[in-house]
DNA sequence: TTTTGATATTTTAGGCGTCGATATATTAAC
DNA sequence: GTTAATATATCGACGCCTAAAATATCAAAA
């Protein structure tokens, strides 16, 4: 209950006493993202009836025109491989991605993109740029690059915390 | 191709030119988002047996122990009402929450912790909290200030380009 | 060669999440 | 009071997503 001991690496003091800032900083990280996400996603399916994680598959190989694999993919993607079995199957049957078989690895596929994905993605690429640039518009210039400079580090820390317990 | 018009607010090129760094600022961000989010499902899962969004509708109402009606839920959520309509029944079978009907209002339920919710929730909020703290530890307190405050902007430049006019 | 272990993908089961439709209750208009 | 518009919550269909198990291939050791 001390008010404030100002040389405190106070170890044991780890409860939920002098750690609320970081809960309060990671649910407003939370809540950005879902604000963006939630908006892009409600956009792309109203304006060019797609979903979010058909998109971003597409962006991934839009990328590499070389094509994936459907492991890059899930790694890229933050998913789990079973998911992107799924989309991939979805988007096959759109006709806007292909399986290739891979010359190398006979258990492998490789994921292209088929002409008609790319002008489709194309497309909508433009208009998601747009409106990822209108949602960050009420930022300035240094403030931008200021969050993306924080953010590295965030991606840094996260991931060494995340990274090293097991391995 | 000019290669930089120094007093330029050419509304015209807002296509894929110079808006680029928007869009690596959001794939950023939500990098950041999806691994603090993913690590913190898992060990939920590992460790508690529980999911994320169960978590995150309790968390809710400890924070507010007089109840919460659905809707409300929904907007701080930041989900649909179908969904919370279903988190919610899992919870109830659980036993960590009860429905239970407005007194001003039959349309609407008041939802609230059990006993044994708020016993059970304040046991996983602890490592939970703990968690989070990991994940930031490896940036110092005056970038996870910046970091607050810059969050903050983005929200309030989100909210306003997603069209929230008043709440 | 056959076994062993690792890698690449799919499959299965179950929970999360949206959208759109419905049932019911409240509020406002007339 | 009846009607109409709005608000609260649930349901059904469908797609996303994970974890775990199954299938198939590769690579290297016995």
């Amino acid at each position: 209950m001390s008010k404030k001991s100002a040389a405190a690496s106070d170890t044991e003091t780890r409860a939920t006493s002098e750690h609320a800032p970081d809960l309060r900083l990671w649910l407003r990280t939370l809540a950005c993202t879902n604000l963006i996400e939630n908006h892009i996603r409600s956009r792309l399916r109203a304006e060019f009836g797609i979903t979010l994680p058909r998109f971003d598959l597409m962006a991934q190989l839009e990328r590499s025109p070389q094509g994936l694999k459907m492991g890059e993919l899930s790694k890229r993607m933050m998913v789990t491989g079973g998911n992107v079995t799924g989309i991939t199957d979805q988007l096959v049957a759109e006709g806007l991605v292909v399986r290739e078989d891979s010359p190398k690895d006979r258990r492998a596929y490789i994921v292209k993109l088929t002409g008609e994905g790319r002008r489709s993605f194309r497309k909508m690429a433009e208009a998601h740029e747009t409106w990822v640039v209108e949602l960050f518009a009420g930022m300035d210039e240094k403030q931008r690059g200021q969050l993306y400079e924080l953010l590295a580090a965030l991606k840094r820390s996260a991931s060494m915390a995340a990274g090293k317990k097991l391995e």
